[in-house]
DNA sequence: ACTGGATCCTGACTGC
DNA sequence: TGCAGTCAGGATCCAG
């Protein structure tokens, strides 16, 4: 489910709630999410305390005192909230966190895509952390960059910008809307995307990227900030989801498409190379 | 090395 | 109302 705007919104809000807190216990309910959830994991982390939030790509990283991250990725359908009391837990909550501070922290997630990584050497270390690119709001990720990541690629140019190794963070909405913002068709293949329109694009990447997080992230279907509260950027999304209507920028219709298995969406008249 | 497709899992929605 | 089929915001693995 969650971009890295969904992400970063998640972050902000438990930041408050477990910065300088420490661990009084951790509850695993269900270990069988993606690669599965250290056993050892309760007894590295007990009476630890957090000292910074962060985030990678679109993992969620709460540092140690001990020097290890604790690293959590929502996948397709994972959701943390901050509980302020005890809450019995639902049939998906597989996963707390107890703090001294009274507070728990409490991971949802029904498809069980999502993963809680243990990271004894920091998250950098972490085969997870390995091969991925660069973040798109760092100054790392720049219009020469994109257009040098593009030699050689004969993928369509939004399955590159949802490629990890590329650019982290741009999962399918994000990469809809800034191909749209950049007017660059979503078919169109890497290679043919000139120095110039690469340039639009890294910049318009930023730019739809910054706008969300702004909006505190996008709710589609079922994305909630960790205080319940929905994401307002849906109502800012230009082409996803829009399939069929017509295009707030000319008027014309909105073409719905599949690329690598996933749904497309662009303007005819707008986005025509 | 790059590419497309299958895969993990559950819930929501659509059409018959 | 019930049931089958389709789709979903991610990331990995595998065969060609």
């Amino acid at each position: 489910m969650p971009e890295l705007p969904e992400v970063e919104t998640t972050r902000r809000g438990i930041e408050p709630h477990v910065l300088g807190a420490r661990i009084r216990a951790t509850v695993v309910r269900d270990a069988r999410l993606r690669f599965g959830v250290d056993p050892a994991l309760p007894s590295h982390l007990q009476d630890r305390q957090v000292v910074a939030t962060s985030r990678r790509s679109k993992y969620l990283v709460l540092s140690l005192d001990s020097g290890a991250d604790l690293v959590l990725h929502l996948g397709m359908s994972g959701r943390l909230r901050v509980l302020l009391e005890s809450t019995p837990p639902g049939p998906h909550d597989h996963f707390d966190l107890e703090l001294t501070n009274d507070r728990t922290i409490r991971l949802t997630d029904p498809r069980r895509f999502g993963s809680v990584l243990w990271a004894p050497a920091g998250f950098a270390e972490h085969p997870r952390a390995r091969g991925l690119g660069p973040e798109p709001l760092t100054a790392s990720f720049d219009g020469a960059y994109l257009w040098a990541a593009c030699r050689g690629r004969r993928v369509a140019i939004k399955q590159l910008l949802m490629d990890a190794a590329v650019v982290v963070g741009v999962g399918n909405i994000y990469a809809n809307e800034a191909l749209f913002m950049a007017g660059i068709r979503p078919s169109t293949t890497a290679h043919r995307v000139s120095k110039e329109r690469a340039e639009l694009l890294s910049a318009a990447v930023k730019a739809v990227l910054e706008k969300a997080i702004a909006a505190g992230g996008t709710t589609f279907r079922d994305f909630f900030g960790s205080d319940g509260r929905p994401g307002y950027f849906v109502q800012e999304l230009q082409v996803y989801g829009r399939e069929g209507e017509p295009c707030r920028n000319c008027g014309g219709l909105l073409r719905s498409s599949r690329l690598g298995g996933r749904a497309t969406v662009h303007c005819l008249q707008c986005q025509r190379r």
